[in-house]
DNA sequence: GCTTTAAAAAGTAAGGT
DNA sequence: ACCTTACTTTCCAAAGC
């Protein structure tokens, strides 16, 4: 009795220790990454759920909090790219990738794809641009999905390029090398885009 | 109307193990494939490249070989009887007759319209799609059991099939099962 | 899970000219 | 800007770490 009692004890303080581990390794990722309290929150539920549905099994710590992460700015619409969520934690672009449709299949979690609308704010601000150019940019996002001109293209990129076409389109024009700095796509990228987007769209300005 | 029988597959690649039901001595029979390739440390088996039919055989001590690339299960069969008529001169004692399983075929098609794959991932049952890491929706069927990848395009890949047929009707459903929803 | 093989789809990336 | 090479995803078997 008492035996078992112990072991108990250090069950259950080994899956705090493991919690506490967990929680401050969240806290890590997310402060390098800049996240508001309310996504660490968020990330933080994940990661609950993932611990008491018994889906740590054969996975790292890091990887489940990394992807339990990249869920929550997701879900939160603040998304952050799984090369993001790679650099801060210490576990690969891959190994997150592979997590998270682990954890979202096993938690009955569905998020849709991500929108490129959703790196709007974050790639303006770090480039200095106005609300204005990023209501274009959005404008132009949504015009872009109607027309099934973002399938199978990476968000990122969509992103980039709409910014870089409503900051020519408003006088706020940056060069294709900052924005795609900015955003982590090459200019090719951000020139591809542009091409099927200002051929597509109906911009209302020859650019 | 709303013919899916007019989907045309192509069969692109062929994977198929045999057991030849003796084991082999790599080192022996090694030297009958010419250009081989073999680093235990790296992979247990010989790697050897035919160029006709364009294949390339895995071959272990076990005596079980994998054969992948070919186009048709003649193909495949055809590559594996070639590898395996080689290494019997080198050891008379390889059986004639042995067996040979189809493990997975992979197929293409094209659907002839375009998809919004945003859309198909809101309504189709079991997808996974994740644009920043691929440009194609996967898409499992139960029955037949394979995956399919589908792409904006309309091209589509259908892999995980054991035969023809059903990397056929795999391409078929999911063409109905599109058109069902509205989706085609 | 990894290692090795092959093949298609389409997007993205990197290096060279 | 172009071209080439290469990596991402899916599938499968093999022997062994």
């Amino acid at each position: 009795r008492l035996r078992k009692w112990q072991r108990k004890i250090r069950i259950s303080g080994a899956t705090e220790r493991n919690l506490a581990f967990a929680l401050s390794e969240l806290d890590r990722d997310s402060s390098r990454l800049g996240l508001p309290r309310s996504v660490r929150e968020a990330a933080s539920v994940v990661y609950r759920n993932a611990v008491e549905n018994k889906l740590i099994r054969g996975r790292s710590i890091e990887g489940v909090v990394a992807a339990s992460l990249y869920a929550a700015c997701r879900r939160c619409n603040v998304p952050r790219t799984l090369d993001e969520i790679a650099e801060v934690s210490r576990v690969t672009k891959k190994e997150v990738g592979r997590t998270y449709r682990f954890l979202t299949r096993e938690l009955n979690i569905k998020l849709p794809p991500t929108s490129p609308v959703d790196y709007v704010p974050r790639f303006a601000s770090e480039l200095g641009l106005s609300g204005e150019v990023q209501s274009k940019a959005i404008d132009i996002i949504e015009q872009a999905m109607a027309k099934g001109l973002t399938s199978g293209r990476g968000p990122t990129g969509v992103a980039a390029a709409a910014l870089y076409i409503a900051s020519v389109l408003l006088g706020e024009r940056k060069t294709q090398r900052d924005v795609a700095d900015i955003a982590g796509v090459t200019e090719v990228t951000i020139r591809n885009r542009y091409k099927e987007l200002t051929e597509q769209l109906d911009m209302g300005v020859t650019l | 109307m709303t013919d899916v029988t007019d989907v045309k597959i192509k069969v692109e690649n062929i994977v198929a193990s045999a057991t030849l039901g003796k084991s082999l001595e790599l080192p022996k029979v090694a030297p009958a494939l010419e250009g081989v390739e073999y680093n235990v440390e790296q992979f247990p088996g010989l790697v050897y490249k035919l160029k006709e039919p364009k294949t390339a055989a895995l071959i272990f001590g076990s005596g079980k070989l994998v054969c992948t690339g070919a186009k048709s299960i003649e193909n495949s069969i055809k590559a594996i009887h070639i590898a395996v008529d080689k290494m019997r001169s080198l050891d008379p004692d390889i059986p004639h007759e042995f067996e040979i399983k189809i493990q997975n075929i992979v197929a293409s098609a094209n659907l002839m319209s375009t998809l919004n794959l945003e859309a198909v991932a809101m309504d189709l049952e079991n997808t996974e799609y994740e644009p920043e890491q691929f440009p194609g929706l996967v898409y499992r069927l139960g029955e037949p059991k394979v995956v399919l990848l589908l792409f904006g395009s309309g091209k589509v890949v259908c892999t995980g099939a054991k035969s023809k047929e059903d990397a056929q009707l795999g391409v078929e459903k999911t063409k109905e099962r599109l058109i069902e929803l509205d989706l085609i």
